[in-house]
Parts: C-alpha cells; structure tokens; sequence
DNA sequence: AAAATAGATAGTAATCATTACTATTTGTAG
DNA sequence: CTACAAATAGTAATGATTACTATCTATTTT
C-alpha cells in the first residue's frame, strides 16, 4: 500500500489539474479523505469536517464527493444502499458483514484489471471493485452460538 | 449457464424448505423472477406484475425480494444506489455503464469463491461479485466522438 | 373438514439519503 | 483589481425503501 502523502499544495494542484477549483470546502474534504486511508459515506464526511468548519452544508460535501469520484481521484461504491467513498483507488476488494455492516479491504483477487473485461471488447471499463459479503469474525461468532 | 426450469410446483416447494410460505404473490413473483433470467429492481418487478396481480403492493415485493435474498434464493447487490436484484445466484461478475446505466453479466474472473478470502481466515464469506464501471459500447461511441 | 394461529399482505404514513434550486459568495484569468 | 464563471449554503423537493397496523390467508391442529 503505497501511502501518497497529501498536503495543502499538492492537493490545490491536483484540484487544478482535474480542472476544479481549488476552494476552502474542497480543500477540507480531500484532506481528511485522502490522509484517512479509510471508507466514508457523505454524512459522516461531513459529521467529521464540521467541527472546523460549521458553515460547510452536507449538499456541498455530496457534490464534491461525486465530482472528486467522476475525475477519479477517489472511488465510489454502493454497499446495501450505502454510498461508500473511498481514496484508495488501486484494484482491491472489500468484504462486508451483512450483520453489522462492517467494511474492510481485500487485496484484489484479480490484478489484472483490463484483461479480464477485455472479452467484452466493446466495453470502455475503467475500474472494478469486488464486493464479498458474509459474516465478519465477531458476527460469525455471535450467530454460531445463538440462533440455528 | 444452467437454466433450472421453474414450474409453480417447483417453487412452492423451494419456498417452504426455506420456511417461507407458498402465497399467491411469493410464487408471482418468483415465477418472473427466477423463469427471466435478468437484473431487476422492486419497482420494475412491481410494474410488470401489476397488470395481472393489481392489488399486490409495492411493499410487498420490496418484503419478498428481501426474504428471497436472505434466504439465498437470490441475490441482491446495489449499482449506484440501485438494489437489483439477480436470479444468477452462480459466481458471476457484472459491468456496468456509468452513462446509460446498462447492467451486463459477465463471466467471473474468480471462479473459487471461498478460496481468495480464505486468507481472512477469520471472516465468512458467502458470495462476491464484482462491479466493473465504465462505458458500454454505445455510449463509448458518443462520447468518443461528440466532447473531449 | 373446520377451527386455530402464526405469518403475510395491502395500504398508508414515515424515514432517510440524495438531489434540485437559487441567491450569494469566491477563485481565478485577464 | 475587475469581471466572470464556478462553487457554496441553505432550503425545499425527490425517490426509494421501511415502519406500522388492521385484515387476510396458508398451514397446523383438532
């Protein structure tokens, strides 16, 4: 897991150079999702950045994680109607307790990312995510004991 | 690409061995969702079964789907905030087209389901599938031709 | 075969995340 | 430092899904 360390600058620049703006709120929001090498959704984005800053509205926190999303400087996924954000956009899995909703990474069981999608020739993709659902240790345990 | 052959007899039966009982609209709505072998959501199946079950609600079928994806009957992944719901229960992957937003299966890269995430020896998983994004043949074209 | 009962349904209301809208503000180019 | 396009905050609107409850029905019991 190669860490990119993100300041003040290089993320201004990289703003720039996907061609958005490089604003306070924007700024605010990559900081905390690119530094943190974890899962968030937009609320708790936001529940995160509004201590430091009151103003910034949820709607904002949205938009920015869509258009960060669409120049692909982070990932977007869907876990049980959940929007996960994710600023790790190598090739890796994830595995998700459906009991207590628990998401982690995977290494990715496919590297190659192209190659396989690559029969479908006609096909543009650009990125996958595989998404392992089961019980987590905890959860495993709890309904090993309990019910069936 | 085993296609089981489902009768309402054969669907009653399934039902109750996962302890759900065999009701009008649990066996309509299996009926088209196992016989169709493609990707819908609540309200889809909702519409194409109104005409002949028009006092069926929509809650109903959100209750089912869900039931019939607890039980492993079927399975249900999100695309974009979207719960489709796949009669495929095998291992198969799926691409999916940011712009018109066409969902394909695909063959799955990982046929050894468990095998992978065994390395999280404590974890388990029952069934993964992968989302692949990007631009399906059509709007590949339009978008390689009209912006950028 | 009829009665009992636990589970399922329909319909409505409520919830929750996300998006739409708009007047105001703010980066950035000139 | 001005001008303009883009971004923001705040509010309202949307849309999918769930909660609730009285009624109904499949299945079990008698």
């Amino acid at each position: 897991m190669k860490q990119k360390m993100w300041t003040e600058e290089t993320i201004k620049t990289e703003l720039r150079e996907h061609g958005l703006r490089a604003t306070t709120p924007r700024i605010a929001i990559c900081l905390q999702l690119l530094q943190q090498h974890c899962h968030y959704n937009a609320q708790q984005l936001h529940e995160e950045l509004s201590p430091h800053h009151p103003t910034m509205s949820p709607n904002t926190v949205y938009l920015t994680l869509n258009q960060l999303a669409t120049v692909g400087l982070i990932r977007s996924f869907n876990v049980n109607g959940n929007t996960i954000f994710d600023s790790n956009t190598t090739t890796h899995d994830h595995a998700h307790c459906r009991h207590c909703n628990t998401l982690v990474d995977l290494p990715s069981t496919t590297k190659s990312l192209p190659k396989t999608p690559g029969k479908m020739s006609d096909w543009a993709l650009e990125w996958g995510t595989r998404l392992w659902s089961g019980l987590c240790p905890d959860c495993k345990q709890v309904t090993d004991t309990t019910s069936r």
